[in-house]
DNA sequence: ATTATAAATCGAAAAAATTCGATATGTCAA
DNA sequence: TTGACATATCGAATTTTTTCGATTTATAAT
């Protein structure tokens, strides 16, 4: 874990957003796993696309950030086909905040 | 609370250590509150100076950090004399680690 | 094979953060 | 009241982050 690294990541609106959204994907992506059958389902995960369209920033943009917080840990992803899906890493925003009250 | 200040004020390792080191202030700054008289004492407060020798970055950096902090609610400081002490404001880590795992 | 679609990567312009030395401001001591 | 010291602020150079459109890569459908 380098702390640094992802409370940079933290540091946006977007992908705080982001990550909000991913924490009840159902809740804020209707349409989610369209591209899925049923026996490959990837639980809370999301698509690039998906993504991309409820944040209103370009594709290059998403595309960056979710690579970003998967670098820093934030998130993990499965791709499945032409698609690449990505869900939180609770464990890791868990060990974060724990960090937080020990650590610092 | 700024959750993108804040994130802001954590995402650089001098300042993350600051914040570390006035955890236990006593610990890292042994010559603590040398000019302050006992009846004025600010528990868990280091004056700049002391913060700047052991940060290792210029006076000015120093300063800009300190402030930085103190707008984002990390920090708060009380003025004594010349001195200016800066202590911690752990019940907002508290508050932040707590939306870390509620809201993100 | 060709075409269409999803996502990643590249390259670059603009904006923001970092960091410093110099200067200003406030306070204390002689 | 002058000089010394602590801290804050200013202005600027350098580095990093943000953000995009264009291109590339990978996969799927015809």
């Amino acid at each position: 874990m380098e702390p640094i690294d992802l409370f940079k990541a933290l540091s946006n609106e977007t992908r705080l957003n982001i990550l909000h959204w991913l924490k009840e994907p159902e809740k804020h992506f209707p349409k989610q796993q369209a591209h899925l059958p049923k026996e490959v389902s990837i639980k809370g995960g999301v698509c690039v696309g998906d993504i991309q369209e409820k944040a209103q920033a370009s594709q290059s943009t998403v595309s960056h950030y979710l690579n970003m917080m998967q670098k820093a840990g934030l998130l993990e992803s499965v791709r499945y086909g032409q698609w690449t899906y990505y869900r939180r890493n609770d464990e890791l925003i868990r060990q974060l905040a724990e960090y937080l009250h020990t650590e610092i």
